[in-house]
DNA sequence: AAATCGGGGAA
DNA sequence: TTCCCAGATTT
């Protein structure tokens, strides 16, 4: 840097922070609806949600989850049924039950006023560094330091870091760097920008370098190598499962679902009964608890996607003669765990997305009709 | 350090 | 199809 340049940086000071705020100002989001009437409470819903999720998706939960539960009372107050049931289909259920907890954690824990430091939100459970930072620069103004996949993103690019950002050691090195850029003033509009460059202009495919306004700086930019970085960890092949659920019609028209109790997938949501390849069809009657069991009509399967395997769904549309009384006598029975549920009624529970998908099918199907043709073509 | 958790949307 | 997105938690 020679003399001149080096007044300039001196009197002028366009710092790194100063550039990447006077973009925001003129090309920032403002109208996402979680910056509207900002409250801390509202800010960290929306970050919960936002984790591992678009923008775009989240924005009609978001709208939803705020009107049944607008503040924080009403949360903490909620039954997890029906905070799944408003969570249901965005996915990463964890996060829903980690709200509900950390809601009633908040209320004890800080009664009058929710804290500023990110020490007091990192704490509660759903709650890493990066969203503690978000929560806190976003709600009081006030400066912390938000990683977000975006913003490591503009970091590994403009300091040309090597490594994945999968790993601690670069994790460590961004939050360092991230701590020498952060402004003492303007956290909220901080951190806003630094996602808001993220995610319109330092993209992961056809970066819009020429409309950054850092791109003199950025090494990556500099050596031709953005789309080069960040360096991409090679990935496994994802395993294919398939499984049997089974749609139980009654007498009454009802459907039995059952909640999932005690496993890392769905936890707490309720699901159509589901039958493992290696279960017999007796296994099933049993462990939906009914004696009778009549297969009506296998429906067609579909596949539904995770990051970490696929799952073919064969549904099984049966029918049991079963009186509901008889079922609830069961000492087995936990009205907790077991639930039949009327098609015609909406219901208020928590059910991940191929299981409401299939349940408006059934909705939109006429069940008895399937009935009587399937015990019509028994007879024959 | 690696695995795990869900679903949407872009290309 | 494949990849990845305002990550955190468990193993």
């Amino acid at each position: 840097m020679n003399k001149l340049e080096k007044m300039n940086d001196e009197h002028h000071a366009e710092t790194f922070s100063s550039k990447i705020l006077k973009w925001f100002n003129q090309h920032g989001r403002t109208h996402l609806p979680w910056q509207q009437q900002i409250t801390p409470y509202r800010v960290w819903v929306s970050e919960i949600m936002l984790q591992q999720t678009q923008v775009s998706t989240v924005i009609p939960y978001f709208l939803k989850f705020m009107s049944a539960f607008p503040v924080l009372e009403a949360l903490a107050g909620a039954s997890i049924d029906d905070v799944l049931f408003y969570w249901s289909g965005l996915g990463y259920y964890s996060r829903a039950r980690n709200l509900h907890l950390a809601a009633q954690k908040l209320q004890t824990l800080y009664p009058n006023e929710l804290p500023k430091e990110v020490e007091q939100w990192v704490q509660l459970p759903g709650i890493g560094l990066s969203t503690a930072g978000a929560i806190v620069s976003i709600s009081f103004d006030l400066p912390a330091i938000v990683l977000d996949g975006n913003i490591k993103r503009v970091l590994i690019r403009h300091f040309l870091l090597p490594g994945y950002p999968e790993q601690a050691a670069l994790k460590k090195q961004l939050y360092s760097i991230a701590a020498t850029l952060l402004p003492q003033l303007n956290g909220r509009n901080y951190s806003q920008a630094m996602m808001d460059l993220g995610a319109m202009i330092c993209t992961k495919r056809e970066p819009k370098c020429t409309e950054c306004p850092i791109q003199t700086n950025c090494q990556a930019y500099i050596q031709h190598l953005q789309t080069q970085y960040p360096m991409v960890k090679p990935k496994k092949p994802i395993p294919k499962l398939s499984a049997k659920w089974l749609i139980l019609l009654n007498k009454h028209h009802e459907i039995l679902i059952q909640k999932v109790i005690d496993l890392k997938l769905w936890n707490q949501l309720w699901v159509f009964p589901e039958w493992p390849a290696d279960k017999t069809m007796k296994d099933m009657r049993i462990q939906c608890q009914v004696n009778t069991l009549l297969i009506l009509k296998k429906l067609p399967v579909f596949r539904h996607h995770f990051t970490h395997f696929s799952l073919d769904i064969e549904p099984i549309f049966a029918f049991t003669e079963d009186q509901l009384s008889k079922i609830e006598q069961n000492q087995q029975w936990d009205s907790t765990q077991w639930r039949w549920v009327s098609l015609n009624q909406p219901i208020h529970l928590g059910m991940p997305l191929p299981v409401k998908k299939l349940w408006v099918q059934l909705v939109q199907t006429d069940l008895s009709s399937i009935r009587h043709q399937a015990i019509k073509e028994a007879i024959q």
